[in-house]
Order: C-alpha cells, then sequence, then structure tokens
DNA sequence: GAGCACTGC
C-alpha cells in the first residue's frame, strides 16, 4: 500500500511556503518544572542563559525604552513569556512599587508560567512574582513584581482602575509560548502556543491603545505569532503616531518537519487518517502519530476504522494503541495520551483542536491533518450560534505541522492537496467577529467607553452584531434609550456572568428565592455537567439523570443534581455513579462562592424558596422572559420572539416530555443539524 | 426522535 503523499523536495513548489514555522525549536524540554529543590541557582541561570531570547536582552530592553508598544514575534519555547519580564525587572521598571503585568489567555498557562520564573527569581510562588486568575489571587499587593495573569482578569482590572496605574509594563500575549511547562494534573501535560484572539484579548489592547494616550510612560509588549504581527503594527502606529511601535524578531532553534500533502483531495478524512495512520505504523521508524479531527464523531469513528486494521497487523510489527483526545473525556481518560507507549507499541492519539492549542504531548513525530476544525459561529441577524466545521487557517496547519517537531524531526501529513493549503486564510477570524457582543458591550460602557463608534477595534465586530447587543441590553434595562448605563446595568456589569443570569440574580430578591437561584446560576454557567458515556446512546446518562429530573425542565434538574452532589460530601466517585462531570460540579461550586460574594455586595438576600418551585420559575422568567417559547401539538416549540420553529434540544430533560402549562424558557438557542 | 470545537471573567 502506497501512502501516495507527494512530498515537496527543496527546490519543489512550496517548498519555502512556511519554512521556519513548519519547524519548532526546543529548548526547555529537559527541564522539569516544580522539582526546582534539585537546581542549584547557578544552574537556573545557566539554563536562562541557553534560551534564545537571552542574547536579545539589550537589544530588546532598549527597544522597550524608546519604543511605547513592543510587538515581539519568537518561536514557542524562546523564552519570551518566562525572560521578558524577569529582563525588565532586572532592568528597573518594577522599582518603586511598580508591577510588570503579563497576561496569559489560559489559566493553566499563567500559573504555570507563573512558578517556573519564581524558581527562576529564586522566590516564593506569589511574594515578587505571583498570579491571579479568577478564583486563585497568589499574588501579594506589596511584594508582587511580576504578576501572571489572565487577559480577562486584567481586563475586569479596568473596571476599577480605567488606567491600570499600578502597571509600568504591560505584557499582553496573544499566544501562549512556552515549552516547558508543568500542567496541574501531570509532568507531562504542557502548555503550549495559541494563535487565537480571544474577545478579551482585543477589548485589552483597545484600552491598553487608550491608556498609552493618557499615560504616555506605560510600555505595552505584544507578544504575537509572525503571521500577526503586522495586524498588531498597523493597530498601533498612525500617522499622528508613526514612531508608537515596533517589531522585535527573536528567531530560535528549531527541528524541521517535512511536509507531505495529497496528490487529490479526500471525500472522506476519516477513513483517510485512519488508512495513513496504520501506513505510518508499517512503513515509518517509531514514534507516536497525532491526528487532528474536527469532533467527536469523527474520532470515534476514526478509532474503530483504525481498529480494524489491527488484526490485519503482520506478527513483527509495531502494536499500535489508539487513544482519542476531547475536551468532553474525563480527566483520568484525557491523562491516557501521556502515559508512554510500552516498549514495541505506538500511540495514536486521536484528537479535536485541543491538541493544537491547550495541550502538547511529548515524543509525537507524525502528525496527520485532516484540514478542518470545529468553530463556533454567531449569527446576528436570527442570533443563533451554531458549530461549523470550516478548513483551518495556515496558522493553524503550521501549529499542527509543529507539533511533530517538538523532541526531534517529524513529519506532518496533510490530508488535503498543497492547492488547497495555498487558499487557506492566513489566520482564523478573531473571536470578537464572531460572538455575541452583549456582556463585553456592557463592560466596555462600564468603564466609560460610551462611544463605541469611536473605540478602536483591533478588529471590529459586525455592526449588527453590536446592534443586536444593545438591543438586548436595552430589554433587559441595562441601558436606558440613549443607550446609557442604568444603575442596574452598572452592577450588572461588574457580575461575572451573562446578562440574563445576572438579571435573574437581582430578581431573586422579589420571589425570595436568593439561595436556589445562585444555584441555577451557577450550573447553567458551566457546561458539560452530565457526561455522556461513550460510544452508544446516551440511554445510560439519562438513566442515571432521572434521578434528577425535575418535571419542571433543567433549571430544576441541575438544582438537583447540585444538592445532590453537595450532600453527598462532593465527591468524585458519587459523581462518576451518577455520570455527572466532577470537574463541572467542582466548578459550578466556585463560581457559587463567587456569585454569592456579588449577591451580599449589593444586598441580594439569600432566601431559600423552600421547595416553591412556582417562585423560582417565576424567577427564572423574570430573567429569561425573551427566551420564552410556545409548545404546538406536533411537538416542536414556537418562539415569542420572531415564532420560529424550534427544538428541544437531546441533552435537555424537555426532550422526552411535554411541559405541563405549554410553556417554557429556555436558556439558549443553537443551530444544529436539525434545524438545518 | 437526536447531539456533544475550545477558552475566559
Amino acid at each position: 500500500m502506497s501512502l501516495n503523499f507527494w512530498k515537496p523536495g527543496a527546490t519543489g513548489p512550496g517548498s519555502n511556503l512556511d519554512r521556519d514555522s513548519q519547524t519548532e525549536e526546543n529548548v526547555l524540554t529537559s527541564a522539569p518544572f516544580y522539582s526546582s529543590s534539585s537546581y542549584s541557582l547557578q544552574s537556573i541561570q545557566a539554563q536562562r542563559e541557553h534560551l534564545p531570547i537571552f542574547k536579545h536582552r539589550d537589544k530588546l530592553l532598549y527597544s522597550i525604552e524608546k519604543y511605547g508598544v513592543n510587538i515581539v514575534v519568537g518561536q514557542t519555547g524562546c523564552g519570551k513569556t518566562t525572560q521578558l519580564p524577569q529582563f525588565l525587572r532586572e532592568a528597573g521598571w518594577a522599582s518603586d512599587g511598580r508591577v510588570i503585568a503579563c497576561t496569559q489567555p489560559r489559566r493553566v498557562a499563567a500559573t504555570s508560567v507563573a512558578a517556573r520564573v519564581a524558581t527562576e527569581v529564586g522566590t516564593t510562588l506569589g511574594a515578587e512574582v505571583g498570579y491571579t486568575i479568577r478564583f486563585e489571587d497568589v499574588s501579594s499587593k506589596e511584594e508582587t513584581r511580576i504578576l501572571y495573569l489572565t487577559d480577562g482578569m486584567l481586563f475586569r482590572e479596568t473596571l476599577v482602575d480605567p488606567l491600570l496605574s499600578r502597571y509600568s509594563v504591560i505584557m499582553a500575549s496573544s499566544s501562549i509560548s512556552l515549552s516547558s511547562c508543568v500542567h496541574q494534573y501531570s509532568n507531562s501535560f504542557k502548555v503550549d502556543e495559541a494563535h487565537e484572539r480571544s474577545v478579551y484579548t482585543d477589548l485589552l489592547l483597545g484600552v491598553l491603545k487608550k491608556i498609552r494616550r493618557k499615560r504616555p510612560t506605560l510600555r505595552i509588549i505584544v507578544s504575537s505569532a509572525t503571521l500577526d504581527a503586522s495586524t498588531f503594527l498597523e493597530y498601533f502606529t498612525s500617522a499622528m503616531s508613526p514612531e508608537e511601535a515596533a517589531v522585535v524578531s527573536l528567531e530560535g532553534r528549531m527541528y524541521p518537519v517535512e511536509v507531505a500533502y495529497l496528490c487529490e483531495p479526500t471525500p472522506d478524512y476519516v477513513g483517510k487518517a485512519a488508512e495513513v495512520a496504520w501506513n505510518i505504523n508499517l512503513q515509518q521508524g517509531p514514534g507516536d502519530i497525532l491526528v487532528f479531527l474536527t469532533g467527536r464523531e469523527d474520532i470515534e469513528r476514526c478509532l474503530e476504522e483504525l481498529s480494524e486494521f489491527i488484526p490485519l497487523s503482520p506478527p513483527h510489527v509495531t502494536r499500535l494503541a489508539p487513544l482519542a483526545l476531547h475536551a468532553g473525556l474525563t480527566t483520568d481518560e484525557q491523562l491516557q495520551v501521556f502515559v508512554p507507549a510500552e516498549i514495541g507499541t505506538r500511540k495514536v492519539i486521536v484528537s479535536t483542536n485541543i491538541a493544537e492549542a491547550s495541550v502538547t504531548i511529548e515524543g509525537i513525530k507524525f502528525v496527520i491533518d485532516c484540514g478542518f476544525v470545529k468553530i463556533r459561529i454567531y449569527n446576528p441577524t436570527t442570533a443563533l450560534a451554531s458549530l461549523a466545521t470550516v478548513p483551518i487557517s495556515v496558522a493553524s496547519a503550521t501549529q499542527r505541522a509543529g507539533r511533530a517537531g517538538r523532541t526531534s524531526p517529524g513529519i506532518c501529513y496533510r490530508l488535503y492537496p498543497l492547492s488547497l493549503f495555498n487558499s487557506l486564510p492566513s489566520v482564523t477570524p478573531p473571536e470578537i467577529t464572531r460572538t455575541d457582543m452583549t456582556t463585553a458591550i456592557l463592560q466596555l460602557k462600564s468603564i466609560g467607553i460610551d462611544d463605541l463608534m469611536k473605540f478602536e477595534w483591533l478588529t471590529a465586530p459586525p455592526a449588527e452584531s453590536v446592534l443586536r447587543a444593545f438591543e438586548g441590553l436595552f430589554a433587559a434595562a441595562m441601558i436606558d434609550d440613549r443607550g446609557h448605563l442604568s444603575v442596574v446595568g452598572e452592577q450588572v456589569a461588574e457580575c461575572p456572568v451573562e446578562v440574563g443570569i445576572a438579571r435573574m440574580l437581582f430578581q431573586s430578591k422579589e420571589f425570595q428565592c436568593g439561595e436556589e437561584i445562585l444555584t441555577i446560576a451557577a450550573m447553567t454557567t458551566v457546561q458539560d455537567v452530565f457526561i455522556i458515556p461513550d460510544g452508544a446512546p446516551g440511554a445510560l446518562a439519562e438513566l442515571q439523570r432521572r434521578k434528577f429530573t425535575a418535571e419542571e425542565g433543567d433549571h430544576l434538574t441541575l438544582l438537583n443534581a447540585f444538592n445532590a452532589f453537595s450532600r453527598y460530601g462532593r465527591s468524585s466517585t458519587w459523581c462518576k455513579a451518577h455520570a455527572l462531570s466532577f470537574r463541572a460540579m467542582s466548578r459550578a461550586v466556585s463560581i457559587r462562592s463567587q456569585l454569592k460574594k456579588y449577591m451580599q455586595r449589593f444586598k441580594l438576600p439569600l432566601d431559600s424558596c423552600e421547595g416553591d418551585a412556582k417562585r423560582l420559575r417565576r424567577c427564572l422568567v423574570s430573567g429569561y422572559w425573551r427566551n420564552g417559547a410556545r409548545w404546538v401539538a406536533d411537538g416542536t416549540y414556537r418562539s415569542v420572539r420572531g415564532d420560529k420553529i424550534l427544538h428541544v434540544h437531546p441533552t435537555s430533560v424537555l426532550f422526552t416530555r411535554k411541559p405541563r402549562s405549554g410553556w417554557v424558557v429556555f436558556h439558549e438557542m443553537e443551530e444544529t443539524k436539525k434545524t438545518q
């Protein structure tokens, strides 16, 4: 069996397409994290000096002194995130109580990078070096000089301190770039580069640009992937201030990744992926395989097809150990992919995009890339969100390929022709262009950015999306008819939940059910509470859920599940037995206690409705009245707004039931295969 | 009768 791939040679077309980005350097990978005690300070210093960024130290510091905004471009692992804040501190940017902030798009990234840097600086985590993420503040107002935090956290700080006055330098990472970062669950679970810009990254950069005008001493550093650098440069420079920003480029060492393309497009990338993986096993030397597919369904089918090859295996051929990786798995299941394969066995990890941005697995030598990704799309005209399978960007394809070259040279098999690669968009459209903007606009208003036409967006959200958000805010009485924030709007802007939930919390005073609404608010905020078992239909999960099922619907079912979880000691084994996600439940506990603080601050009573479901339901309606729908005889629903035909989602308890009154309020509306 | 990319406050 031939692979039927075409490999562009050194002189072939496409060989210079993205040569530098198809290879990845690998510098820090041998340094384990939390074992700092085994390292002398001297060897840490030696390691630091070994990083590619070290020889750029003076160049960087000079440029930061000179330019207000620096866009730093460097390969994964060059040490930007860990070293640059230290250089700045050593150069005096953290003197006189000033703080150097470094934002990260992920919680894990913020905590693990902070831990690493604390070790390098020789301080306790939370003293001179600290981190702040939702639910966890390991920093000290007096002592902390280098602070790692999620971009959402720093954006939130602008609500309290609009000029972010305690910071001298703010380094915003639009990508996570550290090659040796240890995850809390395992010492091989690593965080790596993510190209996507979150809504918060965009809002934060917009606010920072504004702050720079009022406070020119503030320095901004944008850590960027190569493909985004010019976007940032153009954003920060203008005819008025051509000297405002500069790009600093850091080259690094890397392992080459050879890229192979299919000669013809394939109609079935799932089957092809299985076939290619099997051929790699027959024809190539040792090294694990990472397959990128779009979702759970694809992954399960691919694993099935792979298992059909296995009995055909010639006796002396390496055994294949197929594994799935997606966010729906439990933590234990996810951790399986990090367990090294036994001798004579090769792992094939079939994964969603989670392995592109959030998770790095060591030992991957072969990557198979289907060329697609599922992204969430929001249609502001219909206010419908949907998941769409779309071609990936060049940046994604590059990132995926790079997964093969972390520890040695590798090969990436793209399941599409080179001609298709050449037609891919360079980056995925930023989240701000494809998401509901209601909360974001409320928060912008709350920090005094009232005229959104004047706000300098890095990428503007679609006009219709802004309009839809205004409409929603007005209907919820968050703004008045002139677009000004109301008193309750001001308070709701502070709450870290969506507007409907916040409204519900505020209304609970009237219906005397704060205690229960608080739980429902927390439970609706976390997703994937009920585990759907692998393979066959969700019959088992449904059966388990019946124990919690409330005739009144999903909100009360969630309430029952949470209360039962609390009653039985919040244990993970109990969760397992009842097909509940322990991760989701624990998160609900944290969110609940955080929201409780907001309720106390706003003097909202925590009354219990004492089992009076009617009061609860009325409170739910007061928050979500715009999401009303009525049952019709054919089993579908009609929305109150727009009279649209709606179907109950299979994950709802009402999927198999008819509402007694004939009316429902729904939490969200999504476009699926069913409605298309 | 039918569905589950991924974060973050």
